[in-house]
DNA sequence: CGTTGTCTTGATACTTTTCAAGGCGGGTGG
DNA sequence: CCACCCGCCTTGAAAAGTATCAAGACAACG
């Protein structure tokens, strides 16, 4: 099954040879989530770290108000690194199955004896959350200076060119792209009905949304 | 001078005994900037990490439409991570000394170098970037989603809390704190204004502020 | 002491949220 | 296999919050 391979699949171990990854596998735990169900919630206790063999999770935070907020969509072959940090901490966001999913976890303290024993892989966890830490810092960057209808453009055209493609299907709900967008669904139905008015992008049923004119697309504000 | 003991203040460094700090010392170079001066642009190769012995540096990125977004203020002790985190990268923000600044520099190679001797550093590092990454969660999740009454109300809570005092003088013109928090200088004047209105803070001159209901002001919303 | 940049305050305009209601679609159970 | 039901999406009208523009006051600095 898909699910024994999950080391494989992690760039993190990108530079170990077969037994060490087998090695590896031997200390790694399986689990199954059903799609809707909690992987994880703030205060829970920080002692493994996850890596998605298959599915897709939404990782998100309450805000005082009780607005939520989608930190990452985490894909097969993404970890959620937390655990990896820290000492004795309690999580601060919650983890969530968006399709079934399969995960794998290694308890923290095995994991900081791999980082001891193989450097390369604390090499390897720097270079996931410094690019982790600059998706966040771009983030942070546009919903605080930029329009509802500027993000929305610039994550449309983003998705477009991760994909390869100029036609796809929105990953998320409209009310999930909404928290992390920062902003409501019915702004994301309202923009999304004014670029297809404009001639920027066709609208398919499904969420798929077909881009027209990528260039325009960026030049929204 | 301060600026020869950079090494010791960097808690990066914590587990290392005091001939390793003298090697450490002796591969790491010095530099001064005035008020006002940048220390690295977007586009600046990347190939150095940076301590700040001495001084205060705003580092802030520049979205599409120009504004700016500040995302980090570093104090003496503070370092500027990105480099130690990739290869052959350029750099996607500036850092600017919002005072005379004293820095201290290694080069990347040798802070590799020093990560795989030393593996204390690299967990140390991973530490301070998953602190980073919380504040940077919390700053994301906190302007996307909340008020700029309530972001502000947070702001001087937080600040006092770490300063363990309720009487403190911002430490950021009313510019840049704008732009950290994702609003406008005049907006900051208006919500201070009405804080010291409702009796939650009293403002003094010389950008100070004292809190008079720390409680009240956290249900801010 | 003057100059320059920063801050405050007001009036206005705009974007976006909120609230509400109807339509669509996917999944479940009969 | 169809019909129903629930959740998601869309669209409208109104309200709220915040940005923008402008002008005057203040402060810091040389």
């Amino acid at each position: 099954m898909a699910e024994h391979e999950c080391v494989q699949l992690v760039p993190i171990f990108s530079e170990l040879g077969s037994e060490q990854l087998d090695i590896i596998e031997s200390i790694v735990r399986h689990h199954h989530y059903p799609a809707g169900s909690t992987l994880f919630g703030a205060d829970d206790p920080l002692d493994s770290l996850m890596i998605v063999a298959n599915g897709q999770v939404k990782v998100y935070q309450l805000a005082a108000n009780g607005r939520e907020q989608l930190l990452y969509l985490l894909q097969t072959g993404d970890i959620d690194g937390e655990a990896a940090l820290f000492e004795n901490q309690r999580r601060t966001s919650f983890g969530e199955a968006l399709v079934p999913t399969d995960v794998c976890s290694i308890r923290r303290s095995d994991f900081q004896d791999l980082m001891q024993k193989y450097p390369s892989i604390s090499i390897n966890v720097l270079n996931v959350f410094g690019k982790r830490l600059n998706q966040l810092e771009r983030q942070t960057t546009s919903t605080a200076t930029e329009s509802v209808e500027a993000r929305l453009a610039n994550y449309i055209t983003e998705t477009a060119a991760a994909l390869k493609t100029d036609t796809f299907k929105l990953p998320l709900k409209k009310k999930d792209l909404a928290t992390f967008l920062g902003t409501t669904p019915e702004s994301i139905s309202r923009k999304l009905a004014l670029f297809e008015r404009q001639g920027l992008i066709t609208q398919k049923p499904g969420k798929v949304i077909e881009i027209n004119d990528a260039d325009q697309l960026l030049l929204t504000e």
